[in-house]
DNA sequence: GGCCGTCAAGACGAT
DNA sequence: ATCGTCTTGACGGCC
């Protein structure tokens, strides 16, 4: 039986956060923090038992879920404050084996020139490391970046991240940071050269491998990741799906899925599982988010694929 | 109450 | 040189 998991990005439009998520930093004050906070983990929940209600076994916690929390400004110990309700968090998901990740934004760049950019990336990092820790989850719940810059050089670039995640980052942290391949910089091909100096699982982003690859065929492309997870306490193998928002611009994600195209798709998934024997996890990067994923579901469960 | 310029942070290609 | 994009829109000053 399958057991791959269907999951959507950081936000629910269904149930919207009628309270604010998130403020400017000139806004500051640990009272308005301690309130956003409160508010944002609470709403994580009402997510997390929406999902569960609706067979939604992973999601992508917003990165702004404690804002600022890598900023000097914040000198609040969130997580001791917090302690209670995170536990709370983490044993939802833990008791109904769900699936969960992060997703740094941009600025988080290992392989930086800058030492003060490198620095701040693990100061990010490691924030994001501590959420995942204080909700007592499994190195399961993986923390994806991309490589980073390219800088005229690309293989000394891969040489810095490479060197910067093995002398840097402490192992929890090591242990829990995923590569992403992206959409015009640095192709699966470039994270598998990553992953054979650090063994970092590679997330797998199918659109981006459309936009930048290698000439590999697609199959040979999904068997391939699949084996940089070959720790089992890693989890699942994760991909990244969406495709091409008709009438923009190259790399732009639609708006809604694309039953035609997830379909074909998703018989090349149950090919790699089947070839493999191991599950996967697929992430739906699209706009309209949940409303996406309970159609690929609803897909899934009907006559639209056949054994 | 709704509009819209701007928001902590980097890198890169397009214009 | 400035803008849009990636990530996830949404805060908040202003009318």
């Amino acid at each position: 039986m399958l057991k791959m998991r269907i999951g959507y990005p950081c936000i629910n439009l269904t149930i919207k956060n009628q309270s604010p998520s998130t403020f400017r930093l000139k806004s500051y004050s640990e009272k308005r923090f301690n309130e956003t906070v409160k508010n944002n983990l609470n709403h994580l929940l009402s997510i997390l038992n929406f999902n569960k209600r609706n067979n939604i076994y992973f999601f992508r916690i917003s990165s702004d879920i404690i804002p600022f929390a890598s900023h000097p400004v914040c000198d609040v110990d969130w997580s001791e404050v917090f302690k209670v309700k995170l536990k709370e968090i983490g044993d939802f998901i833990n008791k109904n084996n769900i699936r969960v990740s992060m997703h740094p934004d941009q600025f988080v760049i290992l392989n930086s020139k800058s030492e003060d950019i490198v620095k701040n990336s693990i100061r990010e990092l490691q924030y994001h490391c501590k959420l995942l820790d204080s909700m007592r989850l499994s190195s399961s719940a993986k923390i994806q970046i991309h490589v980073g810059g390219v800088y005229g050089d690309k293989k000394k670039a891969k040489k810095d991240f490479a060197n910067n995640f093995n002398k840097l980052l402490e192992e929890s942290l090591k242990r829990r940071l995923v590569v992403e391949n992206d959409d015009r910089s640095y192709s699966l091909q470039d994270c598998f050269d990553i992953n054979s100096e650090t063994d970092i699982p590679i997330v797998f982003d199918t659109f981006h491998h459309e936009c930048l690859n290698n000439d590999e065929t697609f199959q040979q492309a999904l068997s391939s990741f699949v084996k940089s997870w070959n720790n089992p306490t890693d989890g699942n193998p994760v991909i990244d799906y969406s495709s091409q928002s008709i009438g923009d611009r190259k790399g732009k994600h639609a708006k809604t899925l694309d039953k035609n195209h997830f379909i074909y798709m998703y018989n090349e998934f149950r090919n790699t599982i089947k070839k493999t024997q191991i599950d996967l996890d697929i992430m739906l990067e699209i706009k309209d988010k949940e409303e996406s994923a309970l159609l690929a579901l609803k897909m899934i469960n009907s006559s639209y694929i056949f054994d």
